[in-house]
DNA sequence: TCATTTTTTGACGGATCGTCAAGAAGTCAC
DNA sequence: GTGACTTCTTGACGATCCGTCAAAAAATGA
């Protein structure tokens, strides 16, 4: 089933029109994001932008659900690393570091999908692919602790679980985006340097539940290095990582 | 010096404002904050909502401001909680927790805040209290913190700070509140009991520093339901954390 | 070539923000 | 209590932007 050339040009200016969004909404905000603007971004009228996304907040939802089917991919790309679980955890926080440099306007987007209460506007379709893309990361990470625990460098104690691990490192990822909007605010080396913060804290964390190797143990540097030039060297070096 | 009866008035009607701002962003989101809505609830204009603040985004501010200023007065209250450093890191955690059960609009109004990009319609003396009081709570985690370096029961290692560990455990709160965004999609039991997860990640993360005594020497169960019943009798009555 | 279907357009209705001049209410000296 | 002066309140108004829709333009296919 081939595409007539028109419905190409279709196809191809969704994602034109995603990218100027994602644009204006990194430069500008959410509240200036407009419609019109965005139409005018590429000589069309506001009416086409309509045809493609059922309203304001679609299209921001729509955006948000790019950069988070990439987030995903970026994730089970780390999964492949070869090496201890530790180390593929690590790698899968690389990841994570990656697109938090590439994709710097995506937290501000999702948060403001999920405060938008399930707006009648927003395509079903596209909360779903949203959703599934963070059930992706986590189904990632889950994975791997999983492995860990089952060849026992993983020692759980009464009361904790791999699901709790999982959300405390997704915690201190989130939390890490948000301090890039107090950075304006407060200066101070642990908060400026927000990637170096997060990456110091995840391993303290994953020491904390005794995960072998621990950081003292091993330097978990190299293996990071390893992670951006043989998974990510493309990413990496757009986003300054390497 | 006095407030005349009209100033007094006008002094009071200014938290009403705010109480009713505060309910319809918990209750409708900020999309659906509108101006006309919040005075006629107060049964005023809305030009002398105005009179107030200055725009929309500036009452935003102010509810921000107003619950960060609680937050910050029930952190230096936790600082005040009898015991070893580490049981008095835990008392401003559970200062956390009271406040994220009290004030469950709060992050949603400060993120919105932070991400309006310096609007001009934000006063500057609303933007400084919130400034101020992260930073009060800030200084409440970092003087603890700090102690307990001083008394050996916090070990730092090469290259950490206590300004990293205390912004990991702002980042794990933080991450908290993010969840119950989540919790609308995903259900699990980690997700579900976000409260919970943050205790004992919050644990989990402090033993990570080696922070003596460590949870697993010590059960820290007891002291926050001291801190509780202690200091926060009334808020943890309130919000149903006792 | 031309009838039919699909797509695009931009003017329009509706909603809300923030303003401001006119009017109402409060204050204060006497 | 009165009246002049100050402060506060009001709601209509201009401006902006969202989302719609009928008419126009373009694409399709026989």
């Amino acid at each position: 089933m081939t595409l007539s050339p028109k419905q190409q040009e279709i196809r191809d200016r969704e994602e034109l029109l995603l990218d100027v969004a994602q644009r204006m909404l990194l430069e500008r905000g959410y509240e200036e994001l407009r419609m019109d603007k965005v139409a005018e971004a590429i000589g069309v009228s506001k009416g086409t932008v309509y045809q493609h996304f059922g309203s304001r907040d679609d299209l921001l939802a729509a955006v948000a659900a790019r950069s988070a089917e990439t987030r995903a991919a970026l994730f089970e790309r780390a999964q492949e690393f070869e090496g201890s679980p530790r180390e593929r955890m690590g790698a899968v926080e690389a990841a994570a570091e990656v697109f938090f440099a590439l994709f710097p306007h995506h937290e501000q987007a999702e948060r403001l999908v999920r405060a938008a209460h399930l707006s009648p506007g927003i395509s079903a379709e596209r909360i779903a692919t949203l959703e599934t893309s963070t059930q992706r990361c986590f189904g990632v990470a889950t994975r791997i602790a999983t492995e860990a625990v089952a060849s026992g460098d993983l020692p759980l104690r009464e009361g904790q679980s791999v699901e709790q691990l999982c959300v405390g490192l997704w915690n201190l990822y989130q939390g890490a985006f948000l301090m890039r909007d107090l950075e304006k605010f407060m200066s101070d080396p642990a908060v400026d340097d927000a990637i170096g913060t997060l990456q110091r804290n995840a391993r303290v964390f994953l020491d904390g539940f005794g995960w072998r190797p621990l950081s003292t143990e091993v330097d978990y540097t190299a293996a990071r290095e390893r992670t951006l030039t043989e998974l990510f060297a493309a990413e990496a070096q757009a986003a300054g990582l390497l």
